[in-house]
DNA sequence: CGATTTAGATTACGATGACAATCTAAAACC
DNA sequence: GGTTTTAGATTGTCATCGTAATCTAAATCG
């Protein structure tokens, strides 16, 4: 109830930022801040102690899922010995797979925050880190023959897809169909 | 104020579904039922006249701009007569431009709700109706060398991708990127 | 150790959400 | 043409939203 230390405070606060990284992925930016501080194990007062507004939270918890993004993608070269195609099937493996479909909290921000992004223009600094990360994450994808670009937009809209038919037999059709369409070479 | 005749009474409730469909699309299913009125027209309080709840508009609009959706590709291949990779092409020019991508309200309800259906698994009707909706338009895309579903994918996320990077050079790179890699047989 | 600072809890604000009851005037029906 | 019905307006209810002021107890600092 009272006061709190200062590394319990700063452990208090990225807690917040990381479950609004995940929620806002499985959710959408509408989520409340009294739920946001639930779900982190504080009460929503004392929000405003840390952050200017919901807005704030947005941008940070934005550009905190897409640092991990950048870790991921440096995880799997470093796994594949700087094999650019196998880390890059490995990527392609795991972001078509149920799992992913199933977890948007902690998977993909390029998928999970696309319509958000697309529906608030207001989130400016989030919007930055966004489009920053499209092209990081098509760099990443490019190959001799296919444009990253084009493999993003297959692979982003087979999981989108994917998650939204959840429940119907068609959800896994999507998944498999978009897997074999980027790994055979066409 | 007071009564209005049947045919006025119809008309109206028309305009009301016509409007959710396309606010629906362009804002999400957040959309208030006052602002749903408002835009058609009427006042909020009216609404519970014609509709069960909000969500009961929510699977009748899903469902009308599908019916839509339909139509459109009834038409496209009557213009083409029944050339059906010449419709495919037109339809691809369309859906890859700039003009869809800056009116998702009367544009693909495909990609304008695929996120909405992601979110609420309550929509019942809805969804059903939606993952016939990406079952057809997969059918309609499908070519001997490639599934429909994999350029469904493809074609959504980059429309998807490209709202959610506007602003920026990258949106446009997007759907150009999409567009050659859909049309050059790879 | 006493004074001060402050993280987080509590409570409250005004705005807005979905939904419902009541009102009213015109359409529908006999 | 008088009675009944009803579409839509008005108003209200209760919950929840983002934000802020106040409170409190513990951490920090001199």
């Amino acid at each position: 109830m009272g006061r709190v230390s200062q590394a319990q405070a700063e452990e208090n606060r990225r807690r917040v930022v990381e479950t609004a990284s995940r929620l806002f992925r499985e959710q959408g930016t509408h989520v409340s801040v009294a739920d946001l501080m639930k779900a982190s194990g504080l009460t929503h007062g004392g929000f405003y102690k840390q952050f200017a507004s919901k807005e704030a939270l947005i941008d940070e918890a934005t550009t905190h899922a897409f640092d991990e993004l950048t870790q991921l993608h440096k995880n799997d070269l470093e796994q594949h010995a700087g094999q650019r195609d196998a880390a890059q099937q490995a990527l392609i493996d795991a972001y078509l797979s149920i799992e992913h479909r199933d977890s948007a909290a902690d998977g993909c921000p390029v998928a999970a925050l696309a319509t958000d992004m697309a529906r608030d223009p207001g989130d400016r600094e989030a919007h930055r880190v966004y489009t920053e990360g499209v092209g990081d994450f098509a760099d990443f994808l490019a190959t001799e023959d296919q444009d990253g670009l084009t493999r993003l937009c297959t692979m982003l809209g087979a999981l989108v897809l994917a998650r939204a038919t959840k429940g119907s037999p068609l959800s896994e059709e999507i998944l498999t169909a978009a897997h074999t369409g980027l790994t055979t070479t066409m």
